[in-house]
DNA sequence: TATACTGTATATATCTATATGCACAGTATA
DNA sequence: TATACTGTGCATATAGATATATACAGTATA
């Protein structure tokens, strides 16, 4: 299976974060049910071009916050989480996260109708590349 | 002048970044005007309770960038930066944060209605807390 | 000129992310 | 059983980001 991870090195947010958020969304997004195999710590470190520990690490935050499992000499695997958990953190998470954006907005004296309307021409500009 | 700087030493961002970002929150967002003195690096590192070499990383950082002048045994104050300028940042910033937050909801399978609803939601939320 | 402010420079410390190598252990399967 | 996969553990190395202390230098002004 191929799987959509992207990382970027030169981010500030580090590799390993960036794989468990977005194992997070595609897992919490409904993308991957229980059950599904990740790939092994040393083909995704070899797709990437990172270290195995690095991987790792990112399979290790994801199994302490539950949303996969690991067996050793088996592999890992996506966890059976509740579809209540699921929502919970998409919920928050995008709330969050739409919640800073708005008050950045307004740390830089936009005010509420301007932050709507940049962001109804961001919806805009979605639906048209998104076909 | 009491300025509205505030930190958290606990975040992934780092201080100086958080300094810098609020400098130019402040001055793109027109509450500071061209000339106004900063803090000096002793005083503000007093306020915040972090070292004079932070401070100072922040205060050379916003320099580089245009947005404050220095000069030895006389302080720090606000550039004069053209209300163009002063426009780009604002809308570059606001922009890149929130297509980032609708980005975030999309890898997390909301649609883009339903990232319009929390948007809506949020932006009520604000109206009331303000007064 | 004395002093009390400004910013400047340097050497060092600490933490985090990441990388590397190697040995170990469980599992599937030809 | 042999082999080739899985994950685990550990000790160590390196680079970069971040923070600190301390001493130095320019400026304003009583």
């Amino acid at each position: 299976m191929e799987l959509p991870i992207r990382i970027s090195k030169d981010s500030r947010e580090p590799i390993y974060h960036q794989i468990v958020n977005q194992f997070k969304a595609l897992i919490a997004g409904g993308h991957l049910s229980a059950g599904t195999p990740l790939p092994s710590i040393r083909v995704l470190s070899k797709d990437l071009e990172i270290s195995i520990i690095t991987t790792r690490r990112a399979y290790q935050d994801l199994e302490v916050q539950g949303f996969i499992k690991t067996s050793q000499g088996k592999g890992t695997f996506v966890a059976d989480i509740s579809e209540d958990l699921k929502q919970e953190v998409k919920v928050t998470s995008v709330y969050n996260i739409l919640e800073n954006a708005v008050d950045t907005a307004l740390s830089y004296d936009y005010s509420l109708e301007q932050v709507k309307t940049i962001f109804l021409e961001i919806l805009k500009s979605k639906e048209k590349g998104d076909i």
